[in-house]
DNA sequence: GCGGAATGTAGAT
DNA sequence: TCTACCTTCCGCT
Protein backbone atom coordinates (compact mmCIF):
# COMPACT_ATOMS: atom_id res chain seq x y z
CA UNK A 1 0.00 0.00 0.00
CA UNK A 2 2.36 2.66 -1.74
CA UNK A 3 3.00 6.19 -1.87
CA UNK A 4 5.36 7.72 -3.90
CA UNK A 5 8.32 6.72 -1.00
CA UNK A 6 7.80 3.22 -1.83
CA UNK A 7 7.65 3.06 -5.71
CA UNK A 8 11.25 4.94 -5.52
CA UNK A 9 12.37 2.54 -2.74
CA UNK A 10 11.15 -0.11 -5.28
CA UNK A 11 13.24 1.08 -7.74
CA UNK A 12 16.44 1.62 -6.29
CA UNK A 13 16.13 -1.99 -4.37
CA UNK A 14 15.16 -3.76 -8.12
CA UNK A 15 18.33 -1.81 -9.82
CA UNK A 16 20.26 -3.38 -6.65
CA UNK A 17 19.28 -6.73 -7.24
CA UNK A 18 18.51 -7.26 -10.86
CA UNK A 19 20.13 -4.75 -12.95
CA UNK A 20 22.98 -5.77 -15.22
CA UNK A 21 22.05 -8.84 -15.88
CA UNK A 22 19.87 -11.53 -17.30
CA UNK A 23 16.67 -11.91 -15.92
CA UNK A 24 13.87 -15.14 -15.99
CA UNK A 25 10.97 -13.19 -15.89
CA UNK A 26 7.45 -15.20 -15.47
CA UNK A 27 3.65 -14.75 -15.07
CA UNK A 28 2.61 -17.35 -13.03
CA UNK A 29 -1.01 -15.26 -12.47
CA UNK A 30 -1.09 -15.62 -16.33
CA UNK A 31 -2.07 -11.34 -17.16
CA UNK A 32 1.10 -10.50 -18.01
CA UNK A 33 2.45 -13.92 -19.57
CA UNK A 34 2.76 -12.72 -23.08
CA UNK A 35 4.58 -9.99 -22.42
CA UNK A 36 6.82 -11.80 -19.81
CA UNK A 37 8.14 -14.20 -22.63
CA UNK A 38 9.56 -11.65 -24.75
CA UNK A 39 11.18 -9.98 -21.58
CA UNK A 40 12.29 -13.72 -20.47
CA UNK A 41 16.38 -13.65 -20.31
CA UNK A 42 16.91 -10.30 -21.35
CA UNK A 43 18.82 -7.94 -19.46
CA UNK A 44 17.46 -5.39 -16.69
CA UNK A 45 19.32 -2.22 -17.94
CA UNK A 46 17.44 0.57 -15.34
CA UNK A 47 14.93 1.55 -13.36
CA UNK A 48 12.72 4.79 -12.90
CA UNK A 49 10.24 6.23 -10.49
CA UNK A 50 8.09 8.74 -10.95
CA UNK A 51 4.79 9.34 -8.24
CA UNK A 52 3.88 5.96 -7.88
CA UNK A 53 4.35 4.72 -11.11
CA UNK A 54 7.50 2.30 -11.05
CA UNK A 55 9.52 1.56 -14.54
CA UNK A 56 11.96 -1.45 -15.10
CA UNK A 57 14.09 -0.90 -18.59
CA UNK A 58 14.76 -3.57 -20.30
CA UNK A 59 16.86 -1.66 -23.06
CA UNK A 60 15.34 -2.21 -26.63
CA UNK A 61 12.28 -4.44 -25.58
CA UNK A 62 11.09 -1.28 -23.46
CA UNK A 63 9.95 -0.76 -19.99
CA UNK A 64 7.56 -2.97 -17.88
CA UNK A 65 5.25 -0.18 -16.42
CA UNK A 66 3.95 -0.81 -12.88
CA UNK A 67 1.40 0.92 -10.96
CA UNK A 68 0.56 -0.89 -7.28
CA UNK A 69 -3.01 0.74 -6.98
CA UNK A 70 -4.37 0.18 -3.19
CA UNK A 71 -3.32 -3.19 -2.78
CA UNK A 72 -0.68 -4.03 -5.61
CA UNK A 73 2.50 -5.54 -3.36
CA UNK A 74 6.55 -6.39 -4.35
CA UNK A 75 8.22 -8.37 -2.16
CA UNK A 76 11.46 -9.76 -2.67
CA UNK A 77 13.62 -13.25 -1.38
CA UNK A 78 16.64 -14.96 -2.36
CA UNK A 79 17.05 -17.37 -5.51
CA UNK A 80 15.91 -20.06 -5.55
CA UNK A 81 11.89 -18.77 -5.17
CA UNK A 82 9.89 -21.19 -3.67
CA UNK A 83 6.30 -22.16 -6.70
CA UNK A 84 4.60 -18.69 -6.77
CA UNK A 85 0.92 -18.53 -5.56
CA UNK A 86 -1.29 -18.04 -8.21
CA UNK A 87 -2.07 -14.35 -7.39
CA UNK A 88 1.54 -13.46 -8.49
CA UNK A 89 1.05 -10.99 -11.63
CA UNK A 90 5.16 -10.90 -12.42
CA UNK A 91 8.20 -12.83 -11.02
CA UNK A 92 12.07 -11.79 -11.90
CA UNK A 93 14.38 -14.40 -10.88
CA UNK A 94 18.13 -13.82 -11.41
CA UNK A 95 21.26 -15.57 -9.66
CA UNK A 96 20.19 -14.75 -5.87
CA UNK A 97 17.24 -12.90 -5.87
CA UNK A 98 13.56 -13.05 -7.20
CA UNK A 99 10.87 -10.21 -6.77
CA UNK A 100 6.92 -10.82 -7.28
CA UNK A 101 4.24 -8.98 -7.93
CA UNK A 102 1.05 -9.42 -6.53
CA UNK A 103 -2.40 -7.55 -7.41
CA UNK A 104 -1.36 -4.23 -9.32
CA UNK A 105 -3.56 -1.91 -10.72
CA UNK A 106 -0.95 -1.68 -14.25
CA UNK A 107 1.66 -4.08 -15.27
CA UNK A 108 2.17 -3.53 -18.64
CA UNK A 109 4.85 -3.33 -21.39
CA UNK A 110 5.37 -0.25 -22.52
CA UNK A 111 7.40 2.04 -25.25
CA UNK A 112 9.47 4.35 -24.93
CA UNK A 113 6.94 7.19 -26.24
CA UNK A 114 4.28 6.00 -23.98
CA UNK A 115 6.67 6.33 -21.36
CA UNK A 116 6.82 9.52 -21.95
CA UNK A 117 3.18 10.28 -21.76
CA UNK A 118 3.14 9.12 -18.50
CA UNK A 119 5.45 11.76 -17.19
CA UNK A 120 3.87 14.70 -19.37
CA UNK A 121 0.38 13.76 -17.81
CA UNK A 122 2.21 13.97 -14.17
CA UNK A 123 2.77 16.54 -11.89
CA UNK A 124 6.44 17.85 -10.43
CA UNK A 125 7.30 14.73 -7.38
CA UNK A 126 8.83 15.88 -4.31
CA UNK A 127 11.54 12.89 -5.05
CA UNK A 128 12.78 13.26 -8.39
CA UNK A 129 15.94 15.77 -9.10
CA UNK A 130 14.76 19.07 -8.67
CA UNK A 131 17.62 20.71 -11.54
CA UNK A 132 16.24 24.30 -11.76
CA UNK A 133 14.49 24.67 -8.31
CA UNK A 134 11.68 25.40 -10.44
CA UNK A 135 9.46 22.11 -9.40
CA UNK A 136 7.63 23.33 -6.37
CA UNK A 137 6.73 26.54 -8.24
CA UNK A 138 4.95 24.48 -10.83
CA UNK A 139 2.77 23.30 -8.24
CA UNK A 140 2.46 26.82 -7.00
CA UNK A 141 0.99 27.53 -10.38
CA UNK A 142 -1.65 25.11 -10.00
CA UNK A 143 -2.73 25.30 -6.44
CA UNK A 144 -2.48 29.34 -6.64
CA UNK A 145 -5.44 29.39 -8.87
CA UNK A 146 -7.64 26.92 -7.81
CA UNK A 147 -10.83 27.50 -6.00
CA UNK A 148 -10.26 23.02 -4.96
CA UNK A 149 -9.90 22.62 -1.31
CA UNK A 150 -5.91 21.94 -0.88
CA UNK A 151 -6.54 18.13 0.25
CA UNK A 152 -7.65 17.77 -3.16
CA UNK A 153 -5.07 18.99 -4.76
CA UNK A 154 -2.54 17.47 -2.88
CA UNK A 155 -3.88 14.48 -4.03
CA UNK A 156 -4.19 15.28 -7.84
CA UNK A 157 -1.34 13.40 -9.18
CA UNK A 158 -1.51 16.04 -12.30
CA UNK A 159 -1.07 18.79 -9.02
CA UNK A 160 1.96 16.78 -7.28
CA UNK A 161 2.72 13.42 -8.29
CA UNK A 162 3.26 11.01 -5.09
CA UNK A 163 1.64 12.35 -2.59
CA UNK A 164 -0.83 10.03 -0.93
CA UNK A 165 -3.34 9.53 1.93
CA UNK A 166 -1.05 9.89 4.65
CA UNK A 167 1.48 12.48 3.30
CA UNK A 168 -1.70 14.37 2.48
CA UNK A 169 -3.27 14.41 6.00
CA UNK A 170 0.35 14.52 7.66
CA UNK A 171 1.76 17.90 6.03
CA UNK A 172 -1.39 19.61 6.32
CA UNK A 173 -1.02 19.11 10.18
CA UNK A 174 2.43 19.64 10.49
CA UNK A 175 1.88 23.21 8.72
CA UNK A 176 -1.39 23.52 10.81
CA UNK A 177 -3.23 24.25 7.13
CA UNK A 178 -7.50 23.09 7.58
CA UNK A 179 -7.90 20.53 4.32
CA UNK A 180 -10.79 22.47 3.24
CA UNK A 181 -9.26 25.70 2.59
CA UNK A 182 -9.09 26.75 -0.93
CA UNK A 183 -6.00 26.11 -3.09
CA UNK A 184 -5.95 29.90 -4.24
CA UNK A 185 -6.31 31.26 -0.27
CA UNK A 186 -2.97 29.59 0.45
CA UNK A 187 -0.52 31.61 1.05
CA UNK A 188 3.15 31.21 -0.75
CA UNK A 189 4.91 31.15 2.07
CA UNK A 190 2.67 28.13 3.18
CA UNK A 191 3.17 26.49 0.08
CA UNK A 192 6.68 27.17 -0.08
CA UNK A 193 7.38 25.37 3.55
CA UNK A 194 4.78 22.60 2.37
CA UNK A 195 6.40 21.89 -1.11
CA UNK A 196 9.77 21.56 1.57
CA UNK A 197 8.43 19.74 4.03
CA UNK A 198 7.07 17.02 1.49
CA UNK A 199 10.92 16.98 -0.16
CA UNK A 200 12.20 15.93 3.28
CA UNK A 201 9.30 13.94 4.51
CA UNK A 202 9.10 11.65 1.54
CA UNK A 203 13.11 11.28 1.37
CA UNK A 204 13.17 10.23 4.13
CA UNK A 205 10.74 7.56 4.05
CA UNK A 206 12.62 6.33 1.33
CA UNK A 207 15.50 5.77 3.35
CA UNK A 208 13.22 3.84 6.06
CA UNK A 209 10.97 2.42 3.90
CA UNK A 210 7.63 4.13 6.18
CA UNK A 211 6.17 7.03 6.88
CA UNK A 212 7.24 9.21 10.28
CA UNK A 213 5.95 12.51 10.50
CA UNK A 214 5.90 13.36 14.15
CA UNK A 215 8.66 15.86 15.46
CA UNK A 216 11.36 14.38 17.67
CA UNK A 217 9.99 17.02 20.41
CA UNK A 218 6.29 15.50 19.92
CA UNK A 219 7.54 11.66 20.10
CA UNK A 220 5.87 9.84 22.48
CA UNK A 221 8.85 9.48 24.55
CA UNK A 222 9.53 12.98 24.65
CA UNK A 223 5.83 13.63 25.52
CA UNK A 224 5.75 11.04 28.24
CA UNK A 225 3.43 8.65 26.39
CA UNK A 226 3.87 4.98 25.86
CA UNK A 227 6.13 4.25 22.92
CA UNK A 228 3.71 3.85 19.92
CA UNK A 229 3.83 3.11 16.35
CA UNK A 230 1.31 3.14 13.96
CA UNK A 231 -0.73 0.41 11.91
CA UNK A 232 0.42 1.32 8.80
CA UNK A 233 4.22 0.97 10.17
CA UNK A 234 5.25 5.12 11.45
CA UNK A 235 5.05 7.10 13.73
CA UNK A 236 2.22 10.10 12.75
CA UNK A 237 0.03 12.98 14.01
CA UNK A 238 -3.35 12.48 12.61
CA UNK A 239 -3.26 9.61 9.62
CA UNK A 240 -5.75 6.85 11.13
CA UNK A 241 -6.37 8.76 14.54
CA UNK A 242 -10.00 9.42 14.27
CA UNK A 243 -11.21 10.21 17.95
CA UNK A 244 -8.31 9.71 19.70
CA UNK A 245 -6.52 13.12 21.14
CA UNK A 246 -4.41 15.04 19.22
CA UNK A 247 -0.92 14.59 20.23
CA UNK A 248 -0.18 18.38 20.61
CA UNK A 249 -3.50 20.14 22.29
CA UNK A 250 -5.47 16.80 23.00
CA UNK A 251 -8.68 17.81 20.59
CA UNK A 252 -10.08 14.62 18.98
CA UNK A 253 -9.39 14.08 15.63
CA UNK A 254 -11.63 14.24 13.30
CA UNK A 255 -12.21 12.20 10.16
CA UNK A 256 -14.29 12.75 6.90
CA UNK A 257 -14.88 11.41 3.52
CA UNK A 258 -13.26 13.87 0.66
CA UNK A 259 -13.41 12.61 -2.47
CA UNK A 260 -14.05 9.10 -1.42
CA UNK A 261 -11.36 8.61 0.77
CA UNK A 262 -10.23 9.07 4.01
CA UNK A 263 -9.26 12.65 5.67
CA UNK A 264 -7.94 13.40 9.06
CA UNK A 265 -6.94 16.30 10.84
CA UNK A 266 -7.45 17.99 13.99
CA UNK A 267 -10.15 20.91 14.30
CA UNK A 268 -7.82 22.83 16.93
CA UNK A 269 -4.31 22.63 15.34
CA UNK A 270 -5.73 23.27 11.71
CA UNK A 271 -7.41 26.15 12.50
CA UNK A 272 -9.64 27.56 9.40
CA UNK A 273 -8.18 30.88 10.15
CA UNK A 274 -9.02 33.74 7.79
CA UNK A 275 -6.74 33.86 5.24
CA UNK A 276 -4.53 37.02 5.02
CA UNK A 277 -4.55 39.53 2.26
CA UNK A 278 -8.35 38.46 0.74
C1' DG B 1 -16.76 -18.40 6.17
C1' DC B 2 -18.25 -13.50 5.47
C1' DG B 3 -17.98 -8.53 5.28
C1' DG B 4 -15.39 -4.60 5.41
C1' DA B 5 -11.50 -1.79 4.91
C1' DA B 6 -7.00 -0.36 3.01
C1' DT B 7 -1.20 4.31 1.75
C1' DG B 8 -5.13 4.23 -5.78
C1' DT B 9 -6.81 5.34 -10.33
C1' DA B 10 -9.54 5.17 -14.69
C1' DG B 11 -13.61 5.38 -16.95
C1' DA B 12 -18.57 5.88 -17.26
C1' DT B 13 -22.58 8.79 -16.05
C1' DT C 1 -20.21 11.30 -8.20
C1' DC C 2 -20.27 6.45 -8.98
C1' DT C 3 -18.31 2.03 -9.91
C1' DA C 4 -15.05 -1.41 -11.16
C1' DC C 5 -10.69 -3.50 -10.38
C1' DC C 6 -6.92 -5.96 -7.87
C1' DT C 7 -5.37 -8.69 -2.87
C1' DT C 8 -4.72 -9.30 1.95
C1' DC C 9 -5.96 -9.16 6.57
C1' DC C 10 -8.79 -8.62 10.53
C1' DG C 11 -12.92 -8.94 13.28
C1' DC C 12 -17.11 -11.05 13.64
C1' DT C 13 -20.31 -14.92 13.32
Amino acid sequence: MPEGHTIHRLAQDHAERFVGAPVRVSSPQGKFSDSAALLDGHTLTTTDAHGKHLFLGFGDTGWVHIHLGLFGKLGFGTAPPPPPTDTVRLRLVNAAHHADLRGPTTCALITEPEKRAIHERLGPDPLRGDEDGEDGERAWQRISRSRTTVAALLMDQKVIAGVGNVYRAEVLFRHGIDPYRAGKDLTRAEWDAVWADLVELMHEGVRHNRIDTVRPEHLPEAMGRPPRVDDHGGEVYVYRRANLPCHICGSEIRTADLAARNLFWCPRCQDPRPVPGT
